[in-house]
RNA sequence: GUGGGCGUAGUGUAGCGGUUAACACGUCAGGUUGUGGCCCUGAAGAUCGUGGGUUCAAAUCCCAUCGUCCACCCCA
């Protein structure tokens, strides 16, 4: 075979669009209800949009697809939706539109990645952003429309992980404690921590490791260290989750991989985890809109992996609403009819009744297999009598093949 | 990026050194004179992922490469 779908992508084939339907509508669906607007942004962007975010994460410093246009622009295809969204918030002066702006998006990310199960080099995100407001109440209105998307697409035996990482305040105090608390134990702790301990020390506590997770278990939690804003803010937060009754498991390990997170980090995943057990996540990122170079803004924001979720559908058997089939199969039996039945396929249509006609010379027998293949609801059949005298019989070809003939001109009336 | 399993018609599989690579499903065509779903018959469809090598002989053994799956890493 000369060509294949590049390595970590595939094609998303008619028998699995109705998954796809699925996702897409219950998400729009929920978008509107909670009054968010559709924005879609590039594909592809300046790759130092990212750069300049995540030095120190994976995804921006290892799995970016980069290249050069022949203008010679450093251009990245879209890591992530996060940063994108933002930099049209800028662009477009939306912080002149009433705060917060409430934007929702579904689109593909690509990260040079080594694929397996759940993980492609092209994956497609639903995601929202909600920016210019610090409320809490933000915070627990995201986290309840993507808890809310996985109760209506019918997912079960989900676990909310919550965790607060603080802000500029008291992320320094945190990180030093933090680092004290190590400094004794490095030489317990994996080679990679080591790394971490320097570069990166919030993510020592999401280490999977065997020999960290002792190290870690008793390492001090950052919720213990915030500062009275921070832990106000987190306090409320979960005053508004208790409210609406969205049970979360706080969890002080949880850390996120895009480092420009503050403050709620949240993340939800299957019970039953296998290697991929991220369903989708966020949190809020004050900081980001300054780095890219607008006035201080608060922002908060969820991603979930589209793809993901329809391998958790289909692996809790979850049932799909019912697809809409063929409603009228057209079938001629002479030649002479064949325009007859071409026109009666086009008219049909045009009155909103999906139809599809016999094409090339196949027996009305063949023809009828192809009808039910199809999964034809009814077959209407112009032979040599109806042709002769202005009729069609139509066959119904669930109702056990139930059948009668009408004038061609009251087909409509009949179909109802 | 690291380690491992796998790669045979559209799909799922069998064959694992020796004549025309098999089966099921699917597709297409038939089963007498205008009709589906079951059944029967037939046909099309595979340079056995690709490229090298070993051998008188390779789908079967070896190497490489690509892809895929699993674990790690990371993440959606």
């Amino acid at each position: 075979m000369k060509y294949q779908a590049p390595r970590g992508t595939q094609d998303i084939l008619p028998e699995d669009q109705p998954w796809w339907d699925y996702v897409r509508r219950t998400a729009e669906r929920l978008a509107r209800e909670y009054r968010y607007a559709q924005i879609e942004t590039p594909i592809f962007e300046d790759a130092g949009l990212f750069t300049r975010l995540g030095e120190a994460t994976d995804v921006v410093s290892k799995e970016m697809y980069i290249f050069k246009d022949r203008g010679d622009q450093e251009l990245a295809l879209r890591p992530e939706g996060t940063a994108p969204v933002c930099r049209a918030y800028l662009e477009h002066g939306m912080q002149n539109q009433p705060q917060p702006v409430r934007l929702w998006y579904t689109a593909p990310n690509f990260r040079y990645d080594r694929p397996q199960a759940g993980r492609y080099r092209e994956h497609h995100q639903f995601g929202v952003e909600a920016i210019g407001d610090d409320d809490p109440a933000i915070d627990a209105e995201i986290i309840e429309m993507l808890w809310r998307l996985y109760e209506e697409l019918g997912l079960r035996d989900l676990t909310l992980h919550l965790n607060s990482i603080g802000d500029q305040n008291c992320r320094p105090q945190y990180l030093a404690r933090l680092r004290e608390y190590y400094a004794d134990k490095l030489d317990r702790a994996c080679e990679d921590c080591r790394g971490r301990y320097d570069k990166n020390p919030l993510r020592l506590l999401d280490c999977k490791n065997e020999r960290c997770q002792p190290i870690i278990a008793e390492a001090p939690a950052f919720t213990d260290y915030l500062c009275d804003a921070c832990r106000d803010h987190f306090a409320r937060l979960r005053g508004h989750l208790d409210d609406i009754g969205i049970a979360y498991s706080l969890n002080p390990r949880l850390v996120r991989g895009l480092d420009y997170y503050t403050r709620t980090v949240f993340e939800i995943e299957p019970k039953e985890a296998g290697g991929q057990s991220s369903l989708g996540g966020g949190g809020r990122y004050d900081g980001l809109i300054e780095q890219l170079g607008g006035k201080p803004t608060p922002g908060i924001g969820f991603g979930t992996g589209i793809e993901r979720i329809i391998i958790n559908l289909k692996r809790q058997e979850v049932p799909l609403p019912d697809q809409p089939s063929l409603e009228v199969y057209v079938a001629y039996q002479t030649l002479a009819a064949r325009s007859v039945a071409f026109k009666l396929a086009s008219d049909l249509r045009r009155a909103g009744v999906s139809s599809v006609v016999a094409s090339g010379e196949r027996s009305l027998k063949a023809q009828m297999r192809h009808a039910d293949s199809l999964g034809a609801h009814r077959v209407a059949i112009i032979g040599e009598r109806e042709l002769a005298d202005g009729t069609i019989t139509l066959k119904d070809l669930r109702e056990g093949g139930a059948q009668t003939t009408v004038p061609i001109s009251d087909v409509l009336t009949h179909l109802r």
